[in-house]
DNA sequence: TGTGTTTCTCAGCGAAATCACAGACGCGGG
DNA sequence: CCCGCGTCTGTGATTTCGCTGAGAAACACA
């Protein structure tokens, strides 16, 4: 089930109206803490655990929907609390954490049975799009809700990764789909750039505040070229997204 | 939950109608003052630290709504005391101070939790405007109220920051921005050159006073070009703003 | 390992915004 | 009716902000 709230963002509910719930494991307090903030603001519940006894102790209670659970824990192997999290929850999504350099061929093992991953460092856009992703088709809201956002005549499917202007096929990058698919689900409403930098880049960058600029340049070339912008720029406030009319 | 007060201000309340609860973070005494002074203006009740062990003492017995938080303090790095408050207070929204030199000051993640900051020196509309906007989000009013100003038929959008007058969409600078929200959050209600220098301009400004009047020259064109006029000057005492009819 | 793609830095340009200054304007008192 | 003070606004200097080209570095994939 989905409900639109008075700001216009589109919030996931369970069948029963109540929120859904997440479980957070990594045994970075950073990260936990930048998780449970972002998430806590998708409107979701979130309870986190530091390790893997505490991770199997809170599913017992907390029931969740979900799962965010780091590989590298330091009390048990990632599999070992992986096993443990089944046996207590044997049909919740889980998203693994994994860093970048890490053995991919174990977990392209474990995201056949409909789980996924992403790799450390992650940019919140991704962990919470991968995550949406997970709760809708597990079926925990009840009717799995579409996944094709729209502003005016410009779609982007959160599934298939495409993206088109009044029936043009458009090619991203994948800097440039998260950019433009973190306007999309905040149509109408001033980002500064601050926000798209914390949203859309990993939590780790350094480098120049532009870039954001710069990638409003790219996808301002491929999505608004020779065609009534949608892209607005609010001078020392941020950018914001909407249809081209009006 | 809003009211309105017999003089036309619009003030945020509780769900029990009991006042909003800001704690406020600065190791200067003299921001503490400015910030304390202003807020308790909007209706709010107000509690001050100097220090990080401050902050989170006070914020265990206080309770606050919303939190303004220096992230330079004598005793402790920012983050850390936002790592204890948010233990005390998981759900509560953080508007943080930076010093505009100190190279974005590693935000990093602050903003996606649904935080928000501003730069030092930063002028009180701003910190308000931001405060307001904090606490509607959070949800600690109960519902969300909306976030649109009107004053005759102008209208003023504080989240998308478009203004309009008749059905016509007006383009306003960032000044002019502040200014005419000032105006309309007071409206019917003479303010001096002063409030308004203090209000909208940076608590640090030390330039001539008739920016005041320059501005108020600039919104006119726009706002009351070839109209009935809304902005009125009182001489010798300041401006006002109201709807064009009466 | 090699090639094409993507991400990002750096630097320069141009537009926009802010503000000082000064003269014009006009209200209100004498 | 005229003067003086307060207010308004045109001009232009300066600064800030945003945009984009060029190229370096990192990456992905064969």
């Amino acid at each position: 089930m989905t409900t639109t709230s008075p700001q216009g963002r589109t919030e996931l509910l369970r069948p029963d109206g109540s929120p859904v719930r997440v479980l957070v494991v990594d045994d970075e307090m950073s990260i936990t803490e930048l998780l449970s903030m972002a998430l806590r603001y998708e409107g979701w519940q979130i309870r986190s655990a530091g390790d893997g006894m505490g991770a199997v102790r809170a599913a017992r209670g907390f029931r969740p929907d979900a799962v965010v659970l780091d590989m590298m824990l330091p009390d048990m192997d990632g599999l070992a609390v992986l096993g443990r999290l089944r046996r207590e929850l044997p049909d919740v999504p889980v998203l693994f954490l994994t860093a970048k350099d890490a053995v991919e061929d174990r977990i392209a093992g474990l995201t056949a049975g409909g789980d996924d991953y992403v790799t450390k460092p992650f940019s919140l856009e991704e962990v919470v799009a991968r995550l949406r992703g997970l709760i809708r088709r597990s079926g925990a809201t009840g009717r799995r809700s579409g996944s094709v956002l729209t502003v005016g005549d410009l779609t982007l499917d959160e599934d298939s990764h495409e993206v088109s202007r009044g029936g043009d096929g458009i090619h991203l990058t994948a800097t440039e789909f998260e950019l433009l698919r973190f306007l999309m689900r905040n149509p109408r409403r001033v980002l500064s750039k601050a926000q798209i930098l914390d949203r859309v880049w990993s939590y780790d960058f350094g480098g120049q505040a532009n870039v954001v600029e710069l990638y409003i340049s790219y996808l301002r070339r491929k999505i608004d070229a020779g065609r009534e912008p949608m892209i607005h720029t609010r001078r020392g406030a941020g950018y914001l997204i909407k249809p081209a009319a009006s």
